[in-house]
Parts: C-alpha cells; sequence; structure tokens
DNA sequence: CGTTGGCACTCGATAGAATAGAGTGCTAAG
DNA sequence: CTTAGCACTCTATTCTATCGAGTGCCAACG
C-alpha cells in the first residue's frame, strides 16, 4: 500500500472522475477533465494527480492510452466522503414517491411488491423489498376454517396486519363448531405472542380440540420457518444497465436466488452500511454490481428493508436518496395502517 | 402466394431443418443436411426442395450463401405437422414433475410461484403461472378480525381456498362480539355466491353491524378487481436465449408488464390455440418469441393457465410436452386439495 | 517546488484489402 | 426426377496500415 495522502484537490478530481464516468460509460481522460470540471489547472497537473490516485488504487486504467475508470476502492471513497450531503435529493423524485405513498393502499403483499416497482423505475437499477420477517411479529389472531371434512385451513394473521395460512389435513372428520372451539382457544392462547417462540399448549380435555390445535401449532412453526417474503423487480433494468449478456445473466441469475439477495441485504445492514460495491458483496457473480440498502421502521422496530442492485457505476447521490425517501415513506405508511 | 405442394419430402426436410437450427442456433445448409438428416438424397435434391420451401415462405435465408432458418411460417407448419405425438416427452422430465406435484405443499400463492419455477427449469425459458381469476371462484367463508378499534381486516377465503384480504375503515368503534356477529352473518349470507356478482345485502336492524357488512361487500367487490394473479420466473433464462442484450432487455420489459402477458394467453387460447409463433402473437417486442401455453382445470373447469415464453427457436415438442405434464399436474393437484 | 507546455510513445479502435470457404443456383448428363 | 459439377455470391476472418486519445516524462517557468 502506498502512502495516502488524500488532499483535496485529488478528491476533487476523484469526485469529477466517478462523476463523469457514471455519466458517460467512459473511460475519462485528464483534458476532458480539465474542460469539463470545475477544476482549474491544466491536464498535465491533473494527470500526475490521476497517476497518483491510480497508484493508490483509486483509479484503474482499462489499457495504456485509455482514460481511467474507478476502482471499487474509489467508488467506496466518493460514497464515503461526497454522499453525505443529502440535499441534492431531486424535487420531482421527491413529489412522485409523495404521491404514491398517500394514494397506496391494499394489501400487505401488493403494497410490497408496487414499493419495490416504484423504487426500480425511480431508479432504472434492480429493487429489492423484503417484508416482516414472521420471527418478529406477533400473533394477532387464528382462524381455522373448514375445507372439506378432513381438511381445515389455519389462518394466522399477525401484529401488523400479515396474513399467512396453510392447510391442516386431519386423520378425523371434524364439526364446525369444533373448529370455532378451536379458533377461540387458540387466538385467546397465543395472542401476542411471538411466531419465533412457539411452544407446546396444554389443552384441556377434550381430544379432538387437542388434535387440532398440535396441528395448528405445528403448522405455525413450519409457517415461521418458511415465510421470508421479499420482492424483486426490474428484470429488464438490469439489462440496461450492462452491455455483456453475459453479465446479464449472471446477475438475473443471482437474484433469482431470493434468500441469497435476503442474506446480502441483512449483512450489509448489520455493518452499520448502507452501500456495498462491487467486490465488498462478496458475491462473483455481482461483482460489477452495487447494492444500496436502507431499514424501514414501523413503530419505533427495523421490520424490514428495501435495497437497490446496479452496476457498481451508478448514480450513488441519486440512488442514495430514492432509497432513503422511499424507505421513509414505506416505514411512515406501514405505521399508519 | 405461390402454390403450396407439400409432398412428404419437403416436409421431412422441413423438420429437418428446424431440427438442426433448433439445436445450433445456425442457419443449416443443404450439404449438412445430406450428411446428418435420415434423407436419403443428394445434397443437389435437397438444394432444390429448400428453395421451393423458400419461395413458399417456409425458410429464409438471412444472405445470400448462408444456409436457411425457419420463418415463423415454418415453425407453425413444424408445430402444426410434427409435434402431435407427445410420445417423445423425456422420461426424466416425467419423473421430476411426479415428484414436485406430490411433494408440493404449502399455500395456493406459493403453489403457482414454485410451479412457475418449476416450468422454467425444465424447459430453460421463462414461464407464466396465471392464478384462479377471482370472478370464477365461490366465496366459502368470511372473516373479521380487529386491528385496532376503528379498523378491520376482512378475510374471504373461496371455493378454491384462495385467501383475499383487504382492511375496512371505520367511522366508529366496534366490539368484538359485533365483528364475530358480522363474520357469521355475511358467511352465511354470502357462502356459496360468486364473487363476480355481489349484489346488496339486506340486513336485519342493527345499524353497526349494517354499516359494517356494507362495508364488507364494497370491499369484496373492490377485491374481485384488483386480483389477477400472475407469476413469472425465469428473466435469467431469458436471458440466455438471446445473443442481443438489446432483445433481451425489450422482451423482459414486456414480460414485466403483467396485464399484457396474461391478455397475450388469454387471446391465444381463446384461439383455441396452444402455440403462438413470432409475429402471430402480434406484440412488437416479441417478434423474436413464441409462447406455449395450457389451461389448468379444476374440477372440470378451466380456471388459470400456466405459460411459457421463449426464442421462436425453441424445442417445441420438449416444452409442449413440458407444458401439458405441468399444466395436468397443477390442475390434479388443486383438485385434490 | 508545484505547475505546465511539449513531446515521444503506447495501444486500442477503425478502415481497407485480401483470402477462405460455406452455400447457393443453374446446367447438363444420367 | 435426380445428381454431379461449376461458377458465383457474400460473409467471416485475417492482416496491415493508420488514426488518435491518452499517457508518462522532462524541461522550463513563475
Amino acid at each position: 500500500m502506498v502512502s495516502d495522502s488524500m488532499d483535496s484537490r485529488k478528491a476533487a478530481i476523484l469526485r469529477a472522475v466517478v462523476d463523469e464516468y457514471v455519466n458517460c460509460a467512459e473511460p475519462v481522460g485528464s483534458s476532458h477533465l480539465a474542460r469539463v470540471a470545475g477544476i482549474q489547472v491544466s491536464s498535465a497537473t491533473i494527470r500526475n494527480e490521476m497517476n497518483l490516485l491510480e497508484h493508490e488504487g483509486y483509479l484503474i486504467q482499462p489499457h495504456t492510452s485509455a482514460g481511467r475508470i474507478p476502482t471499487d476502492k474509489g467508488y467506496r471513497y466518493y460514497v464515503d466522503t461526497f454522499v453525505n450531503d443529502v440535499g441534492d435529493s431531486d424535487v420531482l423524485q421527491f413529489k412522485s414517491v409523495e404521491e404514491f405513498f398517500t394514494k397506496a393502499h391494499g394489501a400487505l403483499t401488493e403494497m410490497f411488491s408496487d414499493t419495490s416497482r416504484l423504487l426500480t423505475n425511480l431508479t432504472n437499477y434492480a429493487a429489492v423489498v423484503t417484508g416482516p420477517s414472521p420471527e418478529t411479529s406477533l400473533i394477532r389472531s387464528i382462524q381455522l376454517i373448514s375445507l372439506d371434512p378432513k381438511r381445515v385451513l389455519l389462518l394466522m394473521v399477525d401484529s401488523k396486519g400479515a396474513v399467512e395460512k396453510k392447510t391442516l389435513e386431519l386423520s378425523d372428520e371434524v364439526s364446525e363448531a369444533h373448529l370455532e372451539m378451536a379458533s377461540g382457544l387458540l387466538t385467546k392462547k397465543l395472542r401476542g405472542v411471538p411466531l419465533g417462540s412457539l411452544v407446546e399448549a396444554e389443552v384441556s380435555g377434550n381430544p379432538e380440540l387437542y388434535q387440532l390445535c398440535a396441528l395448528s401449532i405445528a403448522a405455525l412453526r413450519e409457517l415461521q420457518s418458511e415465510t421470508e417474503s421479499v420482492y424483486i423487480e426490474g428484470a429488464s433494468k438490469v439489462a440496461s444497465a450492462f452491455d455483456a449478456v453475459d453479465t446479464v445473466r449472471r446477475v438475473l441469475a443471482t437474484l433469482e436466488q431470493h434468500f441469497l439477495v435476503v442474506s446480502l441485504i441483512r449483512d450489509v445492514l448489520s455493518k452499520g452500511q448502507n452501500v456495498a460495491i462491487g467486490s465488498e458483496l462478496g458475491i462473483e457473480p455481482l461483482a460489477e454490481c452495487s447494492v444500496v440498502v436502507a431499514p424501514y421502521v414501523v413503530e419505533g422496530e427495523r421490520v424490514g428493508s428495501i435495497g437497490l442492485v446496479g452496476p457498481t457505476r451508478m448514480n450513488y447521490p441519486k440512488v442514495l436518496a430514492a432509497v432513503n425517501l422511499v424507505s421513509a415513506g414505506l416505514g411512515k405508511r406501514l405505521s399508519e395502517g
């Protein structure tokens, strides 16, 4: 490692390189910078600085006699240094997010997929919205509904209004009356219990009731592990972001592995970051991608997160503004109802 | 139009061209056919026949001195003529579909998205599964569950076990007892009623109950129009199927417009077809795509459909077999539970 | 000493010319 | 009707030459 001394001029040059490259997708050269950017020194001086920046790992040349493009480290510095002031967020953007969330209605699941679509359309990158993980939600109500004599549908409504369902297969027929009793019993016993910490419930006397309740609780347990809802939209945006069809294929294939995306987002957030760049993701097929994430907060609690997957060469200020805006809007909307 | 006289040798040649082109993705020439295919004539004879096939619109040359590739009309003839015998379906494929549907479990919505994933993995093209349209389903049960004093969650379970939900905003607080009464009342009155033909219900005396029921019915009406569930999987397969990133982008963008895809499938089926090829689709961005569809049948009724979107240059026998297999499996599975 | 103009140098991108070869259509003979 | 033979066409490939953007370095300058 070369001794980094990042004076303000070098930083300004790095910033200008990133800005230019994000705009034009072409390696940027010293003379081009001298003309365009607000840097009042000659191209030769810029060349010297760029040389240093390259040796320090912030820039790289695709080949001799080409301009330079930022490395992951370069993007990292850019993000850490220049994207603190969130003031540059688009007013237009702000308006449309505002509007979306006041008009939004419908069930939770549509809320999430619509939010994901909103985000992908705002940014032109792929968007991810993860729903509240059921582990953190509390049981509000249980309903058992007869499908046919030996099969019963179990409905669970949680504290956030989300509905989960599961079919129970019974060994014996059961009466409507018993179903109603069991529904009431289960709701009473389990109301307020986190789905994550279900224990065996002891149920008085009646063996039919007992079977029903035991089956129901087993089903709830299964639910907990099954459901990690995640909504990913914007495949076509991925195809627009890269010009190698092979890269597109790799990225899309990775995004289709939902659990991978979810744990990726979780990892980033758990490090206290909200941006992960290229190799930082630690996922080979996403080496050319960056991820921008934000949790959303409902009633003071982080219940889920939204994220954005685009090329490392992405417009970080805009994307960060959008993600923050949307996560705030979503949290507020969900807190209201 | 030139007078078509499709003798059996010409048909065999057309068939061979399609098979070869589907395999290799390269224009196929006469000499290549003479070597590989089971056609016992010289390349010169094949050349003559191919010339005719081209004039009749079944084949086309990308340029002079290249081999030929099938036109949409060529694929159409191929599909209509040679894909009647479904006998060539893969045993391996058959097994895995069988296995999938015996092991499948979970809620309806997961069933559909899993089926979609199954189909895309079987065929390596993009898969579409449309859920039962709520218009055709019958109400089985209504539950009202208190979220907070002035907000109530309406749950509707239909005859197929699907659950729809909607939040009701009340002007006044309402007691748990009233909610239960209203749930019972609504279920009693509306059980067996098609969601599509809801009328005003008259409810005796109590104004609170009346408000609840009226709101509920209004909400059910909204539900009917809202929900047209569709599950599309396999974006990465699209990226593998075409080598122009621009085509990939166009196709993916089109697939993201769910209503378009749904009406596309509906149109094909309503013509009594199960394959639509390229220009037959009537959708410019899908000019290089074909669609293979099949309805699935639950209790004697077509409740939804599955489809597959790939390049016109697709393996029609395999895909048709897969789609038929999966639609049968899905229908059977849904009929059981 | 930092900055800058000048300059030789590198190397990808572009264009043109030459070549190879796959595949065709046509013709004439079997 | 089939087929061998052949001239012809046109893409793809290869090679070369050229262009030019951009660099690194050096010497001069304030």
